[in-house]
DNA sequence: TGGGTCAATACCAGAACGGCATGGAAAGGA
DNA sequence: TCCTTTCCATGCCGTTCTGGTATTGACCCA
């Protein structure tokens, strides 16, 4: 077989018609070159010049077999660099997790960051709720996750990336919207409070009642659904209030007003970024340390102890 | 930069995921496999793998960069194919030029060859008179040319492919057909006889003129013309005879008929192969060997001095 | 803690490569 | 016709590179 070495001394004698300009053009010598081609003829099997005593000829098999030649050499230049850039981070794939919320919240910014650092970067973005990030970044089938709530496994390391409020949302006009002041958790039990479903959705579940448990309140609660959206679709449709993080205020519906609560811990929703430490992704690499320090310094890693 | 054995032994070590299998298959030891790896590693600047004790693991740049090697080495093992394609003329282009008559004649006998033996070659046809032929192939605008006598050039070789007689054409039902013998020369002498352009269709002019001459004969020549097709057109449109070679009766025109003759030459209308000894073209080589075969062996060939 | 596995390193022999000097064929000029 | 020039091929030599054997070193597992 062949080797890059002879292609290279082929191609600049088929280039130069000359063995001696060619090698010249190589820097080295004539002969080691006239050696080079001969035993790349020998293993192609064929005779690429046709040598007369005055200028060297391409033969049509010569002719061909330089196009490939060319082909080849490129290739191989460009094959590096592709490694490289995929080794920086600048290119690759990136497949991110996100629950509807994270997309109101965080993913934008995200995006935009990584089509502005990372352009070259293919980027994957699934919807999915945070049980099934979970589940996904374990079978390597992420490479980041937007979830809700550390999630509850020895190999996977979370960081928190954005936390907000929670506030009250209503349909326009409600009562509450009148009272003269923030209306508190006691205001709210005289309504129907729909809220999230304890197993689809259970971090929001336990954040509304643990917010009621601990302000000594019971209310009614009415209609478990999963999504945010859907929720804001339920008051949206006058059947009740619903506790919301902050965020989902960039759902304007049609008559829907957002209260901001007196009472409830401030900031007590939260959005974490997981990932598999044992991802070697570059890029993911790259938004790691963005988001790390987007979000201060070493906020909450989490994890056994670390690998590396 | 690489070797293409580091390729291969790069892409043999992502397939097994182990050095020592990997080296087996490549019929070697483990050592010197690890040093390839790392000098590929070095050459392109990235890790490739990332070893751990138990097995090793494409990086992200390597399994980018396995696609491209993968790509290289197919490359590289297609080539010399190829090349020895070309090289037995199995592969390649043939740039054929041809009279109108030799169409008839030796044309379609040698592309259905061509498209037998040599299906992968593209064939260039041309239709020329045989000066043009001539021109064009000491241009090497073309590499074979089918045409009527022996080129008067020192650079160009030529054998005999095909000869035939001349027939008489005459429109259907035209007196001569009811002689109840092969009509003579004298014969045609009575009507007016078609011929051709002493400067466009030289040899055909000189062939005819020399027939009668020879044969003591003065018809009445009309219309000098330059293709054999005008030539039937316009006996078939009544104006007069013609002699024509005898395959020019594969044209079947609407009122035509064709006569053998009592008294020229048989014979005599000759189409030669034409082409550049210097062509090397292999394709060509082979055209020509069929050729030459199929005309009984080493016919006319003419020229200078063998160069070869 | 010792055996097993697997990659990396040390060292050595043979092959390959490039450089220098030279041979040899063909073209061009006197 | 002969000499010079041009240019590719070949012989020879020192250096480099490659692959093989033996060994070390890291890690897993019992």
């Amino acid at each position: 077989m062949f080797t890059l070495d002879q292609l290279r001394g082929f191609v600049a004698v088929a280039e130069e018609g000359n063995f001696g300009r060619a090698a010249l053009r190589l820097r080295m010598t004539q002969p080691p070159l006239s050696r080079q081609v001969q035993k790349l003829e020998r293993a192609v099997g064929v005779d690429l010049f046709k040598r007369t005593s005055r200028a060297v000829e391409l033969t049509p098999a010569g002719r061909a077999f330089l196009e490939e030649a060319r082909r080849l050499l490129s290739l191989a230049n460009a094959a590096p660099l592709l490694a490289q850039r995929v080794a920086h981070g600048s290119q690759g794939r990136l497949r991110l997790g996100f629950t509807a919320v994270a997309a109101f919240a965080v993913l934008g910014r995200w995006v935009k960051y990584l089509d502005e650092r990372l352009p070259e970067v293919d980027l994957v973005l699934k919807e999915m709720v945070t049980v099934a990030q979970v589940r996904a970044l374990l079978a390597n089938e992420i490479d980041l996750g937007l979830v809700r709530g550390i999630p509850r496994s020895d190999v996977l390391r979370a960081t928190l990336v954005h936390n907000e409020s929670l506030v009250l949302a209503v349909p326009r006009g409600h009562v509450l919207t009148r009272l003269g002041r923030r209306p508190g958790l006691q205001d709210v039990s005289d309504f129907n409070v729909i809220t999230y479903s304890p197993s689809e959705a259970r971090y929001f579940h336990e954040l509304v009642v643990s917010t009621f448990r601990t302000a000594g309140i019971q209310p009614r609660y009415t209609q478990y659904v999963t999504q945010v959206n859907s929720v804001l679709s339920l008051v949206d449709a006058g059947l009740g209030v619903a506790l919301v993080p902050a965020s989902a205020s960039a759902m304007r519906l049609s008559s829907l007003q957002f209260l901001d609560l007196d009472g409830p811990e401030p900031d007590c929703v939260e959005v974490y970024a997981a990932w598999r430490p044992r991802n070697d992704s570059p890029a993911l690499a790259v938004l790691l340390d963005h988001a790390k320090v987007a979000s201060g310094t070493n906020t909450s890693v989490h994890g056994p102890a670390p690998h590396d």
